[in-house]
DNA sequence: CCGAAACCCTA
DNA sequence: GTAGGGTTTCGGC
C-alpha cells in the first residue's frame, strides 16, 4: 500500500513565485499560479505513483510549540503576499472537491503532519512518498519513506531515497536536524551556531555523527576557534535542534487508512470553472459543460493516438500570426542521431494542443512534415528542434520565436536571473515522464508558450532588442544548426603523427626536468612546480596567484628563464601538455561515428556580450600561436573530401566599431585615410613609428579595447604603473573622442543600468551605479568592452546569415562551417574558393554601414592554417 | 564525486 | 584590463 503526502504550503509558493512575473489568473482576476502547480504536481504523482491514500498537507496559522520555545521563530519574515494567502485558503476547498484529503491541525505545521502521517503510514507497513522541495522533510527518508522534489531546476523530478539524501544535502537522513541545528536556517529565523555554517556542519557531523557526539568529545574538535565557537552556543544548539526536529506526534494526523483517495464531488465542476482549471477538469474526467467546445480530451488515460483524428484541420487554423509551440522527444542539446519518436504541439488555445507518437507511426505524416517545415514553429531551443527534425528527415522551416533566445536577449548580463529563468523553464520543460502519459507533455508544452509569449512581449516593447531578436538570433539559428551538422574533418592519421612526436618530447622534458630540479617533480601540479621553483631552488618570487601564493605561470616562468634550467622545462612541459591534453588527446574522441566528422555546438545564449561560443569541442580556441599548435590546426579540414576551407576574417574589427562608435576624430580620420592604425598609435604616443614603438602600441590598442587601466597596461608593457599612466595619458590626448566615448558610455551605463551594442543588443549593468573601488572600475571596463565586443559579434552575426544566405543561392555546394569570433569559415569544392571567399568578403564588409569602412582578409586551401594563412 | 584554484588555449 | 571553454590537481566531502 502506497500514501502520498503533498507539502502543499511548499508547492503553492514554488509555483507562485516561480511565475510571478507572469502570473496565471482565474477568469474571475484571482492569482492561481500556485494552485495550478500545486494541483498540477500532485495529480502528476498520483497518476505516476497509483497511491491509495493521499493528503495534501497545510500548515497552521496559529502559534505553535516551536513559538513557545523560541518567541523569534520565523521572525522577520517578509509579510506573504496577499495574492498568496488567497490560495492558500483556496486551495484545502479544491483538494476537497477533488477527492483528495486534506490535513491541518491548529498550532501545527505541516511539515508535522506530514512527519506524524509517514509515521504511522509506515508503522502499518505502507510506503511512503512525500512531494515537497523542503529540506527539512528529508529528515523522514527511510527504505519506506522517499521524498519527491519537484522539478527541481535543469533537471527532472528527484525521488530521494535513503542512498540519495546525503548527495542532497550533505549528511543522512538521520543528521539532518542535528546539522540544520548546528548550521541554522535564516528563512525560519533558527540561531544554529554563530559563525558555523553548512560547509562546516556538514564536516562536524559527518565527523562526529551529532549534536551529542560533536558536545561529548568537544575536546576533539579542532581548530580551537572553532570549539570556542560550539562551546559558546551550546544553547543555542540545543534549542535550534527543538525547533528544527519534525515532530511525528500530531495526534490530530490520521492513519493511512482514513485518507483514502476519492473522486471529485458535484461541486468540483464549479470550483474548477471558478478558478480556470479546464484542463485539470480535462484530465480528472470532470465535465465542465458550458465551457466545452471540443469532443476529444487530453486526458492521460486514452491513448496516444486519441489527437490524431482529423489533423488536416490543423495546419488550416495556423493563420497569420498564431504560431505552435512544438518539442520533439527525447529532447537534448547538440547534434546527434537520435530520432525523435514523439512530437508535442502546443497552440494558444489548449484545446488545439495536439501529441503524435511517432514511433507508433509507420512513417512521418505528411501533415507533421508539413507543420515542422512551415515557419510558424516556436519552441524551447530551435537549433536542437532543428537538429531534432533533421533526424526525421525533416528539415525545419524559419524558427518563429524560441524561448531560450529570448530569455538570453532579456538577461544578457543579469547572470542570475537569466540562469534562474532558463533553468525554470528548461525544467518546465524536461519535467515529465512521457511513460505516465502525454499529459504532461502537453502541460510543459503549453507553459512554455506561454512563457515564451511573455518574454516576447517584453522584447517587442523594446525597440532594439526586438531587431536583435528578429533581425538577428532568429534567424543565424537555422544558420548555425547547417553549420553543426556540417561539421570539419579531422586528419587523424597527421594527428597521430603529432600526437606522437608530443608524447615523446615531453617523456624527454619531464626527464630532463628531473635531472635539473634534483627531485622528483609532477610538472602538471602547480603546487609542486612553485616548491620546487621557489623553495628548492630558491628562485625569486615574482607574481601572486589569486589567493596570494607564488605564482608559476607563463609570465613568471619568462621572467625567470635563463636563471635555471629547469624554469624553460617547465614552460616548454606546459605547452606541449597543453596541447597533448586539450587537444590532441581529445579530439579524436569528438569524430562522429555517424558521419566521422568533428560536429561543435555553437552556443548562441551564453556569453555576455552577444558574442557565440563553441564547446564539445571548442574550435574557437585551436591552437595558431606556437609552431607546435600550428600543426594542430593543420590537420582541420572541409567535412567533404576534396573540398577546400575558406577563411575570412576582419581585419581589427572591434578598433574600427570604436573608431565608428567614438565619433568624428582622429581614430576615425585614420581608417579613413587607410593608415596604418598601430604606426599612427605610436607616433602619437612615443613620437615614433619604429617597428619596437609599433609593436607596443599595437599592444596599446589592444588595451584600449578591454577598457584601459595603467596596471593593466604597464604588465602587458613590462613598464611600471606611472609610465603606463602617462602612455594612456598622450593615447586620449591623440583620440580625445575616445576618452569622451567611454566616459559618456559609462555615464549612460550607470543611469540606465544597462549598456547596449550598436543593433540595441543590452547588457544589464544592475549594480554600477552603487559599486565602488576595484568592483566600479572593473564593471566600468566590462561596460565600455561590451559596446566594443558586443557590436563586433552583432555585425558578424548579420554577416553570417547573409553569407550563409547567399552561398546557399550562389554556390549551393558550399556552406559555413565554423566562425571564430572575427573569422568564418567555409567549405566548397577547390573550383569555388574564389567565389566563396568574395561572397564572405561581401557579405562581411557589407554587414552594416559604418562611418569607417570594414576590412575582411581572405586564404583558402586544403586545412585551416593554410586557410587562414 | 565535486568544486575551487591554477593554468592555458582562442579572439 | 574584455569575452569564452577546457584540463589538471587537490582538498573536502
Amino acid at each position: 500500500m502506497r500514501i502520498l503526502l503533498v507539502d502543499s504550503m511548499g508547492m503553492l509558493y514554488r509555483g507562485h513565485f516561480a511565475m510571478i512575473g507572469n502570473p496565471l489568473r482565474a477568469p474571475g482576476g484571482m492569482v492561481t499560479s500556485g494552485l495550478h502547480h500545486l494541483v498540477n504536481e500532485t495529480l502528476s504523482l498520483i497518476e505516476r505513483l497509483r497511491p491509495d491514500s493521499a493528503a495534501a498537507a497545510f500548515d497552521s496559522h496559529e502559534p505553535g510549540f516551536r513559538n513557545a520555545v523560541y518567541p523569534e521563530y520565523k521572525a522577520g519574515r517578509p509579510e506573504t503576499p496577499p495574492d498568496l494567502v488567497r490560495q492558500a485558503e483556496a486551495a484545502p476547498r479544491l483538494f476537497k472537491a477533488l477527492g483528495i484529503p486534506v490535513i491541518a491541525a491548529s498550532g501545527w505545521e505541516a511539515d508535522d503532519l506530514i512527519a506524524s502521517c509517514a509515521w504511522r503510514a509506515e508503522s502499518a507497513g505502507w510506503s511512503v512518498d512525500i512531494l515537497s522541495s523542503d529540506k527539512d522533510l528529508l529528515q523522514l527518508v527511510s527504505d519506506s519513506v522517499s521524498v519527491i522534489r519537484p522539478g527541481r531546476p535543469g533537471s527532472p523530478p528527484a525521488v530521494i531515497g535513503p542512498d540519495q539524501v546525503a548527495g542532497v544535502i550533505g549528511v543522512e537522513a538521520s543528521q539532518i536536524a542535528d546539522f540544520l541545528a548546528l548550521a541554522g536556517d535564516s528563512s525560519d529565523n533558527v540561531p544554529g551556531a554563530r559563525g558555523i555554517g553548512p560547509k562546516t556542519a556538514a564536516r562536524l557531523i559527518g565527523e562526529f555523527g551529532s549534536i551529542d557526539g560533536i558536545y561529548g568529545s568537544l575536546a576533539k574538535v579542532r581548530p580551537e576557534s572553532l570549539r570556542t565557537k560550539l562551546a559558546e552556543s551550546e544553547a543555542s544548539v540545543r534549542m535550534s535542534l527543538e525547533l528544527v526536529t519534525l515532530r511525528a506526534d500530531a495526534t490530530e494526523a490520521r492513519g493511512p487508512d482514513e485518507l483514502r483517495l476519492g473522486k471529485p464531488d458535484a461541486g468540483a465542476a464549479g470550483v474548477l470553472s471558478e478558478y480556470g482549471m479546464r484542463t485539470v477538469a480535462v484530465r480528472m474526467g470532470v465535465n465542465l459543460e458550458a465551457e466545452r467546445r471540443s469532443p476529444s480530451s487530453e486526458s492521460t488515460e486514452t491513448g496516444p493516438e486519441s489527437r490524431m483524428g482529423d489533423s488536416s484541420s490543423l495546419s488550416a487554423r495556423l493563420t497569420m500570426g498564431s504560431s505552435l509551440f512544438a518539442a520533439l522527444l527525447p529532447e537534448g542539446p547538440g547534434y546527434g542521431t537520435r530520432r525523435p519518436d514523439s512530437l508535442v504541439l502546443a497552440a494558444d488555445d489548449p484545446d488545439e494542443n495536439w501529441f503524435y507518437d511517432l514511433g507508433r507511426l509507420p512513417a512521418t505524416p505528411p501533415e507533421v512534415a508539413s507543420i515542422i517545415g512551415s515557419d510558424l514553429v516556436v519552441s524551447y531551443d530551435s537549433k536542437t528542434f532543428s537538429h531534432l527534425s533533421c533526424a526525421l528527415g525533416i528539415p525545419s522551416g524559419r524558427p518563429a520565436g524560441d524561448l531560450t533566445l529570448a530569455r538570453y536577449l532579456l538577461t544578457a548580463g543579469d547572470e542570475d536571473s537569466g540562469r534562474a529563468a532558463s533553468k525554470a523553464a528548461g525544467a518546465l520543460f524536461r519535467d515529465f515522464d512521457i511513460s505516465a502519459g502525454h499529459g504532461d507533455a502537453l502541460r510543459a508544452a503549453s507553459e512554455n508558450l506561454r512563457l515564451l509569449r511573455g518574454l516576447e512581449r517584453e522584447i517587442a516593447e523594446d525597440e532594439g532588442m526586438e531587431r536583435v531578436y528578429r533581425t538577428v538570433e532568429l534567424p543565424l539559428s537555422p544558420v548555425l544548426s547547417a553549420m553543426e551538422r556540417r561539421g570539419v574533418s579531422l586528419d587523424s592519421t597527421s594527428l597521430e603523427g603529432v600526437s606522437r612526436e608530443l608524447t615523446d618530447l615531453l617523456g624527454d622534458i619531464e626527464a630532463r626536468a628531473e635531472d635539473a630540479a634534483g627531485i622528483r617533480v609532477n610538472l602538471r601540479s602547480p603546487s609542486q612546480v612553485s616548491s620546487v621553483l621557489f623553495d628548492h631552488l630558491g628562485l625569486p618570487r615574482i607574481g601572486r596567484t589569486g589567493k596570494g601564493a607564488a605564482s608559476s605561470d607563463a609570465t613568471v616562468l619568462q621572467a625567470l628563464a635563463g636563471l635555471h634550467p629547469f624554469v624553460g622545462l617547465v614552460a616548454e612541459h606546459r605547452e606541449i601538455s597543453k596541447l597533448i591534453s586539450t587537444y590532441v588527446g581529445k579530439l579524436p574522441s569528438f569524430v562522429s561515428p555517424v558521419t566521422g566528422l568533428i560536429h561543435t555546438s555553437f552556443n548562441q545564449a551564453v556569453t555576455a556580450t552577444g558574442r557565440l561560443s563553441s564547446s564539445d569541442p571548442n574550435l574557437q580556441n585551436i591552437p595558431i600561436r606556437t609552431e607546435r599548435g600550428r600543426e594542430i590546426r593543420r590537420c582541420f579540414g572541409a567535412p567533404r573530401a576534396g573540398d577546400v576551407l575558406v577563411s575570412a576574417d576582419y581585419s581589427q574589427i572591434e578598433l574600427r566599431v570604436l573608431a565608428h562608435l567614438a565619433g568624428g576624430g582622429a581614430l576615425r580620420r585614420a581608417y579613413r585615410e587607410d593608415a596604418d592604425i598601430h604606426s599612427r598609435t605610436a607616433l602619437a604616443v612615443f613620437g615614433s613609428s619604429s617597428p619596437e614603438h609599433r609593436r607596443k602600441a599595437k599592444e596599446i590598442n589592444f588595451s584600449i579595447i578591454y577598457g584601459v587601466s595603467a596596471h593593466g597596461l604597464a604588465q602587458r608593457l613590462g613598464v611600471d604603473r606611472g609610465t603606463a599612466s602617462g602612455i594612456i595619458n598622450r593615447y586620449f590626448a591623440a583620440y580625445p573622442e575616445v576618452d569622451a566615448y567611454f566616459r559618456s558610455c559609462v555615464a549612460e551605463t550607470e543611469s540606465r543600468g544597462e549598456t547596449r551594442t550598436i543593433l540595441g543588443r543590452r547588457r544589464l549593468f544592475r549594480n554600477l551605479a552603487s559599486a565602488r573601488g576595484n568592483t566600479r572600475k572593473s564593471m566600468e571596463r566590462m561596460a565600455v568592452n561590451t559596446t566594443v565586443q558586443g557590436s563586433a559579434a552583432d555585425l558578424m552575426k548579420l554577416a553570417m546569415i547573409g553569407a550563409a544566405d547567399r552561398l546557399g543561392r550562389e554556390v549551393p555546394e558550399a556552406g559555413l562551417v565554423l566562425q571564430v569570433h572575427d573569422e568564418i569559415v567555409a567549405s566548397c569544392p577547390p573550383g569555388r574558393a574564389e567565389d566563396v571567399a568574395g561572397i564572405l568578403r561581401e557579405s562581411m564588409e557589407g554587414a552594416y554601414r559604418l562611418e569607417v569602412p570594414l576590412r575582411v582578409e581572405t586564404g583558402w586551401g586544403e586545412n585551416w592554417l593554410e586557410a587562414h594563412g
